[in-house]
DNA sequence: TGCTTGGTTGAATGTTCAATCAACTCATCT
DNA sequence: AGATGAGTTGATTGAACATTCAACCAAGCA
């Protein structure tokens, strides 16, 4: 095994034990033992547990196209239908683990209280990410929606929604809390598609 | 000091600090010593830490109506603003603490990714709590909504709303998310008070 | 052949943690 | 007075923790 594996082996495993556990509940040992890595190894790549972290916030905020969005947007072309494609990547995700799992970016966020800059700022750019993937098909459907939408803000909602969804449906170990979450979201874009493009609602 | 100061003493300093740095990381020893407890004091009330996390979440429970709702209701009559009013209780706590803190039940629910279900029921109970007292809003001014309105769904989506962009202002450490967020919240309550009460968007 | 360099090994370190417990205090009751 | 028991004290325990380090290995090059 060469440099490159060990590395990368270590940070898919973090990946998944922080998701699964969370980063405070991940102890090194966990990675280390999951990863089949020595304890001298992690330590030549890596000065300390909090930059494994941000390894795997780098490797998230790098991968949003190809691990995120590509594979929700197969074959969806409507920017409309994009953003309630993603929304249902996620609710797949709550049913195959029963409703255990959440976002990852979202739960480091509440988890950690008082993060170093660079966990904060890389998290921040995750969010940034992700709302802009989402304003972007705001934006390519800007023709059928009220002329003064703020698309960027629509796109910040939408996150919004997803995280407030997935925590609910998370708490309550129930879909249905995600579930009608979306629908009223929907209910809103849905109105909003519906409105005269010359309408204001400011 | 007689017994119940004690018990009352360690459950408002876990409360503290369970808010300030979270639960995994607050030590038992960061309670006794802010409390002036010492640890078999703790330990005769408390079989363990997890215990004192239950009474906290208890005291968020049965303290919802005097601690939460009736300062930011005072002196608000109309159902649709107590609910902004509420919110712009939580913008208050992120201004005074620089964006640095959040719903503690939201971060209590993310940061536990395999909570007891004792723990889990209460975080339950107290999301429950707070969207039945929006609800219990929306249902005030039913008749001034579209008549197939789901008043239990609208409460759950404000809270949705609330602690996604609580997260978003503290991961950003910028208030400008939580204020759009809002903003788009009241665009969408604002049209459904707009809406003609026969209208049916289902 | 021997040197250098990047990577590996895993036992050891010192700290922090939740939890324990035997000894104590003191108000109340008989 | 003597007994009872709820409550207190704080040193102690053992596990878990992140991190270190001296020894080691192997590929590439002089």
């Amino acid at each position: 095994m060469n440099a490159a594996d060990t590395r990368q082996r270590i940070l898919m495993t973090a990946m998944e034990l922080f998701w699964e556990k969370g980063y405070l509940s991940t102890s090194v040992a966990d990675i280390l033992s999951r990863s089949q890595v020595h304890s001298g190894s992690l330590y030549h790549f890596f000065p300390g547990k909090q930059d494994v972290l941000v390894g795997v916030l780098e490797l998230y905020r790098d991968g949003i196209d190809a691990m995120l969005l590509a594979p929700n947007w197969d074959g969806v072309d409507d920017p409309i239908d994009k953003v309630f494609a993603l929304l249902a990547g996620y609710r797949t995700h709550l049913i195959v683990t029963d409703c255990t799992y959440g976002c990852p970016i979202g739960s480091l966020a509440l988890e950690i209280h008082e993060p170093d800059p660079v966990v904060r700022e890389l998290m921040a750019a995750n969010f940034s990410n992700w709302s802009a993937a989402i304003a972007g098909c705001f934006e390519a459907a800007a023709d059928r929606l009220p002329k003064d939408t703020d698309r960027k803000a629509l796109g910040e909602f939408v996150l919004t929604v997803m995280e407030g969804a997935v925590m609910q449906a998370r708490t309550y170990r129930d879909i249905g809390y995600f579930d009608r979450n979306i629908a009223v979201l929907r209910d809103y874009i849905t109105i909003l598609l519906a409105t005269e493009k010359s309408a204001n609602f400011a």
